[in-house]
RNA sequence: GCCGGGAUGGCGAAAUCGGUAGACGCAGCGGAUUCAAAAUCCGCCGGUGGUGACACUGUGAGGGUUCGAGUCCCUCUCCCGGCACCA
């Protein structure tokens, strides 16, 4: 056995042990409870950052648990292949974006290896192999028949420079990119997944998942957004619009109705579009809606304008002309297009009037009991509930009053009825891009849009492709798009649209139980592991990912796939890993940021940072505070230069050390420094016990007083870690493990039983430690001799007997505060502690001989005597 | 703009159901060891006052509930994540 801690020569060789004995394979196996544990799985983009480090040695911990635990544990890992940075690649260095990818999964691969992951890496999968996508086009196919795929306009950025469409990240300031052009909106034919049809479903079923975490299932409540109210239609004016019809808005507050002073349309709503064929200033209006890009982030903080198209509706109810606006912050892409606009009652609505002069009507009171007191106007939209007022008929309703009686007379002049609107809208997949999962369609001009027959699949994505940045490949490759039809045989176009990448990330944690099936999308096998028990992951993903994950597999469900309906059963968002970030801002206020590493900070006798300079010129540079670790703030710490210092399970235990796993991570040099220091000290008791202690010594039933402490102390510790584990909070765990290595430290080893509670502790230690530092636990496992593989050693609970304490300290509070403590027996009843409290000197002084008023007794805490 | 989250010593954090605020670690300071340094070990370590015992004060700001609030309620400030084509 080494005395020093090596981690190289440890890590290698358990990494080779494990290797050897194929220690993470797995198979279904009916005797044993399964544990499918799943880290999202990484695009890769050349080499690992520390999220993703984070990210695996959360799973890899909770793996292994459950391992120790007794259960079957599968932990697979694979590569989200398909993505932009792989065409950004091929454009920067005239690399092709398929060997530039397997190039970086070939290097990660190694990075994952070295970092002592268990993944059975028998499963792997890549999202851009034919093997996998074939069956996402096969699913495609499927879907498009069952009609959960459609064809419809959506709205996409446009470059008119690059002739290409732009994702909105490659939207800056309203600009291009590459170009630097004005980015236009432009609508292009997509194909859409009809996520609606599950809106229902995928709301309702976020009660069955309690271990998803609140914050979680609330933010995918609001996405979906399901209200309820009322489907007004505003009948033409047939003079100004001249045809019949009417204007369909949605509200959720119908009893605002006799409030309407106006309703305002989007801009490509089909009523502004006939106003602005004579209407210049329309016309002109609805062209500068076009300009810019389509992120929702963008619309919402536009300057709200708006335009009179000089059309006319008629109010429902009360059968008044109103003027019809487009309005740039009505997007047509939510509910009908239109709005129905109530100045008095809603902020956005009142706004926009008083900027444009329209009428404001209170028809809402904000008075609970006299309706009669009505808000004025022009202070404020009131969009509070209330009775109604100025309202005719419906006058002194509540909120739900009015509604149902507005609604009802609606109804019965079918002019509207009650219904529920989702603000969750159809999930548009296509992308006019290179790297990514062909769309299986074909374009006849006889048979229309014909899928793919499941013989003719995989369409697989060429590789002999020049990526320009300009316009789409696939889309000047007649050698791709040039077919014929399956139905017709006649001359037809391939689609060449790929699918977007979050469609591979849906559903390839069922791909992964039966990723060698050259027949099935999923077999058998799939329906033994799944759903996945443990989903780690950050929480950037709580939305999109997970809630088209959960779309995915629903619609897997009904095409007889697999049986289940929700894909996780457990969730857990793991925080960013930040560092701090210094800057220097140019004349034009653009910022350079600089490497930690090149700075030098000067501190205040407290040690708080006062200013810091570049340490090459000695002139300042801001101190920008904790950023996402990332290229452009020239803030990460490389993983790979971490364990080629201190080893893997360093960077593991300081990841899971320095902060709960949902919180922010901050990077700290010298907090690895310390997790490392650790590391050290347990080899180095391990390695002195090794050549003391004897494993058979049997702990006598009694100890002396001094070791009973400390055995009681290290079973406390053990208790307080497995409450942990339970609930992921890893850094307590270490906590407690360093608080028994405190503990084993003071033992006195000359004596047997202390050198037999020694080893009982340092076996309790190791295992402890060994899901999250694999590699120094088995070491001293093997070394000290206490048994087989640790991977497979039973999880150490405390004992009962090591607990037991006679006497235990209670704190003393006079009127609620802290003023002593009370050492009494473990058994005492309420009026012994009562009275032993009272008695007591504290209680004494600071009661100033006053009685007592109250006495609260919390047992095993606390003695509180209020005067 | 909308939705969600966060704020506790010099720093990362802990405090399980409303019950000892700051466990554990980092940094710092003092000491031991050393020719010296590194490493290691021991001690101190929220603030103010006090030699000390101790007292007062303290969990982003302001208010409230309670015998008792970091924890619950109301109002506010700042920071972070998402917003449908980054993954």
């Amino acid at each position: 056995m080494q005395d020093k801690y090596q981690p190289a020569t440890i890590e290698a060789a358990a990494q080779q042990h494990w290797e050897h004995t194929a220690a993470f394979r797995v198979t279904e196996d009916p005797k044993r409870p399964k544990y499918y544990c799943l880290s999202m799985f990484p695009y890769p983009s050349g080499k690992f950052h520390m999220g993703h480090v984070r990210n695996y040695t959360i799973g890899d911990a909770l793996a292994r648990y459950h391992r120790m635990k007794g259960f079957n544990v599968l932990q697979p890992m694979g590569w989200d292949a398909f993505g932009m940075p792989a065409e950004n690649a091929a454009i920067q260095h005239d690399v092709p974006p398929a060997a530039w990818t397997y190039a970086n999964i070939d290097y990660m691969r190694g990075q994952l290896k070295r970092l002592g992951f268990a993944f059975d890496w028998s499963r792997e999968i890549a999202t851009c192999a034919p093997s996998y996508y074939r069956w996402e086009q096969w699913l495609f196919t499927r879907l498009f028949e069952k009609g959960l795929i459609y064809k419809k306009l959506g709205t996409v950025n446009w470059d008119p420079v690059d002739e290409t469409v732009l994702a909105n990240e490659q939207v800056i300031d309203g600009r291009g990119w590459r170009s630097d052009a004005l980015v236009e909106k432009r609508e292009i034919p997509m194909y859409y997944m009809r996520i609606t049809a599950y809106a229902d479903e995928l709301l309702a079923a976020l009660d069955e998942l309690p271990d998803w975490p609140e914050q979680v299932k609330l933010m995918q409540k609001n996405w979906i957004g399901r209200s309820e109210g009322v489907e007004v239609h505003f009948p033409y004016d047939e003079q100004s619009i001249g045809k019949a019809g009417v204007l369909k808005v949605f509200t959720t507050r119908a009893d605002t109705l006799l409030g309407a002073t106006y309703v305002a349309v989007a801009a490509e709503h089909p009523l502004a579009t006939q106003a602005a064929a004579n209407n210049p200033t329309l016309a002109a209006f609805i062209e500068e809606c076009k300009k810019g890009g389509v992120a929702e982030a963008d619309l919402a903080t536009l300057e709200k304008k708006g335009v009179d198209t000089g059309l006319r509706v008629v109010h429902p109810l009360n059968g008044e002309s109103l003027p019809v606006w487009v309005a740039n912050y009505v997007l047509m892409g939510y509910g009908e297009g239109a709005v129905m606009a109530v100045p008095a009652h809603d902020e956005r609505d009142f706004a926009f009037a008083g900027k444009y002069g329209l009428p404001v009507k209170t028809v809402v009171s904000s008075a609970h009991d006299a309706y009669q007191e009505v808000v004025a106007p022009w202070l404020d939209a009131y969009a509070e509930h209330g009775r109604l007022v100025n309202s005719g008929k419906y006058d002194g309703l509540d909120f739900q009053a009015a509604v149902d009686a507005i609604a009802a007379d609606l109804d019965a002049r079918g002019l509207g009825q009650k219904r529920v609107q989702f603000r969750l809208r159809d999930w548009g997949i296509s992308r006019q891009r290179y790297w990514g999962c062909p769309i299986p369609m074909v374009h006849c001009d006889d048979c229309g849009d014909v899928p793919v027959p499941d013989a003719q699949l995989p369409v697989v994505l060429p590789e002999d492709v020049t990526i320009t940045g300009r316009g789409s490949p696939l889309a000047r490759l007649p050698s791709f798009y040039e077919c014929s039809c399956p139905k017709c045989g006649k001359p037809a176009r391939r689609e060449t649209d790929t699918m977007d990448t979050f469609v591979e990330s849906s559903w390839y944690f069922l791909r992964y139980a039966s990723n060698d099936s050259q027949t099935a999308m999923v077999d058998a096998r799939a329906n033994y592991w799944a759903p996945v028990d443990q989903y780690i992951g950050g929480i950037e993903h709580a939305i999109l990912h997970l809630l088209y994950s959960r779309f995915f597999t629903r619609a897997m469900r009904d095409c007889g796939l697999v049986s289940i309906s929700e894909p996780f059963t457990r969730l857990l968002t793991q925080g960013m890993v930040v560092a701090n970030g210094y800057y220097r801002e140019d004349d034009s206020g653009k910022k350079q940021w600089f490497s930690p590493a090149e700075v030098s900070i000067t501190t205040d006798e407290r040690n708080r940072p006062l200013s810091a300079t570049l340490t090459a010129d000695g002139a300042p540079v801001t101190i920008g505070g904790m950023v996402k670790m990332s290229k452009s703030k020239n803030n990460g710490v490389d993983p790979q230069a971490l364990i080629e210092q201190y080893g893997a399970d360093t960077a593991r235990l300081f990841i899971m050390f320095t902060a709960p796993p949902e919180q922010q991570l901050e990077w700290s040099d010298s907090g690895v420094e310390g997790a490392s220091r650790f590391l050290r000290r347990v080899w180095n008791f391990g390695y002195a016990l090794a050549s003391e202690a004897s494993l058979q010594v049997a702990i006598p039933a009694q100890l002396p007083a001094a070791v009973a402490d400390v055995r009681r102390e290290i079973h406390t510790h053990l208790k307080q870690a497995n409450y942990d584990f339970g609930k992921h909070q890893f850094n307590t765990v270490v906590s407690a493990a360093m608080k028994i290595l405190n503990a084993l430290e003071k033992l006195p080893r000359s004596e047997t039983a202390a050198q037999a509670v020694a080893a009982e502790g340092f076996s309790i230690l190791l295992r402890l430690l060994s899901p999250i530092t694999p590699h120094i636990a088995h070491a001293l496992w093997q070394e000290g001799g206490f048994g087989a593989d640790i991977l497979d050693a039973p999880w150490p609970e405390p004992l009962d007997a090591a607990l037991t304490q006679d006497e235990i300290e209670l704190m003393l509070q006079i009127n609620g505060k802290l003023r002593g403590s009370l050492r009494i027996a473990a058994t005492a009843s309420r009026s012994d502690i009562e009275h032993a409290a009272l008695a007591s000197g504290s209680a004494q002084k600071f009661m100033e001989g006053q009685p007592a008023k109250k006495i609260v007794v919390v047992p095993g805490r606390l003695v509180n005597i209020v005067v």
